[in-house]
DNA sequence: AGTTCGGACCGTT
DNA sequence: AACGGTCCGAACT
């Protein structure tokens, strides 16, 4: 079931000002997003894609573009989170309500996912987020505000909160 | 005020 | 049974 899935998996690289994205799509949606690296891959040509394929890689460009430059996306390609446990599933569901700007400690969301002793599986939840970025993982915190933690370099995490917040500035004048 | 250490906690492999 | 993107308090500097 789960490699049968991996062998019909669409890759296609996203270009953005922050390097060349590579997005993996399933038959029921964005299934992974990966960081900038040097490994390569030509883009598929468009008539190679499927009407839908097509769609989502658009709304995912879009989508992944707004949020580098810290603003909120209106809608979201369709996600398939399907490699997910249910705990997984319910704290990548609640990182997708952080708005752009904020943070939360990992504490925090385990209290919002009912597991108010569970900050560290918290910690492992985020580290298998399959979407970074569009599932902003990077908006997690270690207590006390220091950074914590980041599966791939955790310069991206600094990067990405970087990035919301001089948009969050330039949004509220000169807070502080 | 900042740092280090040691237990405790929880989901995943 | 062991490992993490943790947390908290206590004991330092």
């Amino acid at each position: 079931m789960h490699s049968n899935q991996l062998s019909t998996m669409k890759t296609t690289p996203i270009q953005t000002s922050a390097g060349i994205f590579r997005a993996h799509f399933s038959e029921r949606g964005l299934a992974g997003l990966d960081f900038p690296d040097d490994r390569t891959i030509s883009p598929a040509r468009p008539d190679d894609l499927s009407a839908q394929l097509r769609d989502w890689l658009r709304a995912t460009k879009r989508a992944l573009k707004l949020t580098l430059a810290g603003k909120t996306p209106k809608t979201l390609p369709p996600l398939d989170l399907s490699t997910g446990t249910e705990f997984q599933q319910a704290v990548w569901s609640a990182l997708r309500k952080i708005p752009a700007g904020q943070t939360r400690s990992y504490a925090e969301v385990a209290r919002a996912v009912g597991r108010p002793q569970g900050a560290r599986a918290v910690g492992q939840a985020c580290g298998a987020n399959p979407i970074p970025v569009l599932i902003p993982c990077h908006r997690v915190l270690a207590a006390h505000g220091k950074l914590g933690g980041f599966s791939s370099d955790p310069a991206w995490k600094r990067n990405l909160l970087a990035r919301e917040k001089v948009g969050r500035e330039a949004r509220q004048g000169t807070g502080r």
